[in-house]
DNA sequence: ATTCTACTTTACGTTTACGTAAACTGGCCC
DNA sequence: GGGCCAGTTTACGTAAACGTAAAGTAGAAT
């Protein structure tokens, strides 16, 4: 079986992304295809690790990190330090991401709150002799 | 009372802030401090938008958002479309940062099937011929 | 032969929130 | 009158991930 190849705009259309942004990678080292001509030919490989790439940007990689993970596979080390490796670094970034959630929810917290405040004022309002916006201001910066 | 005043280094060291951020906030527009000769003299308005400023970068705002929220107390308008506009405001950035949650979930979501995949291609490694990287990298990819 | 489409390269532009350097000023201490 | 600290302005630099011209070429279709 001959190796399915691609064009740069197949790849686009199939992965929703621009030509801008496939050659950019190639810039970045995340891809190498061959040429036919001028024209870049796109084989499965290429397909992978452009796979590989986007969903490395999902997981909140850097595309130069990505391309640290590509290239442990092109150099044929040991499996296993590659595996163990890998694992290290999803770790790493599990932990970040983790951070990163609880960073959402304190905003969403202090976010609810806010409205809750908001609420509170708007519903007060007429019960209360009106208040002047600087003074509004200071309430809401008081916690 | 006379109205406490601080220097731009006070409001730096209280808010862990550099002097060059504060300045930069002054360009965007989100503080004006009075002036003494060439220094720059906060006041307690001053020191209020501070704390909402970092307050709103906490909830995610961008700089020229926040703007537009500290603005909207100087333009003495109806105060009770003041509060609506503002809990209008709040719940797109609670959106937004539900979404973000969303978004973060599914990555550790994918992470932790991405470890697992690994964990498990170290433990069977021995059990099954050795496969090369490439192969590796064709298992990791087939989702 | 001309037009069209897809592709190419080079290179500057964009956004956000500051960092950093340079060069200067003003006041206080001794 | 020298040094030092805090402050000032102007302005270029940074990071990430592309966007966006500009200008050209190869190959196919008419």
């Amino acid at each position: 079986m001959t190796e399915a190849t691609y064009t740069i705009s197949d790849l686009a259309r199939e992965f929703g992304l621009t030509t801008r942004a496939i050659r950019f990678y190639e810039d970045q080292g995340l891809l190498s295809p061959a040429r036919a001509g001028r024209n870049r030919v796109y084989g499965n490989r290429d397909r992978v690790r452009l796979k590989l790439t986007l969903r490395g940007k999902r997981l909140g990689f850097s595309l130069s990190e990505i391309k640290e993970l590509l290239d442990m596979y092109d150099a044929a080390g040991d499996e296993k330090a590659q595996l163990e490796r890998f694992l290290e670094v999803l770790k790493v970034r599990r932990t970040i991401l983790e951070q990163q959630r609880e960073d959402i929810e304190g905003a969403l917290a202090e976010i609810r709150d806010f409205e809750k405040q908001c609420q509170d004022m708007l519903e007060g309002r007429r019960a209360r002799a009106a208040k002047k916006p600087i003074e509004v201001l200071r309430d809401l910066a008081k916690n």
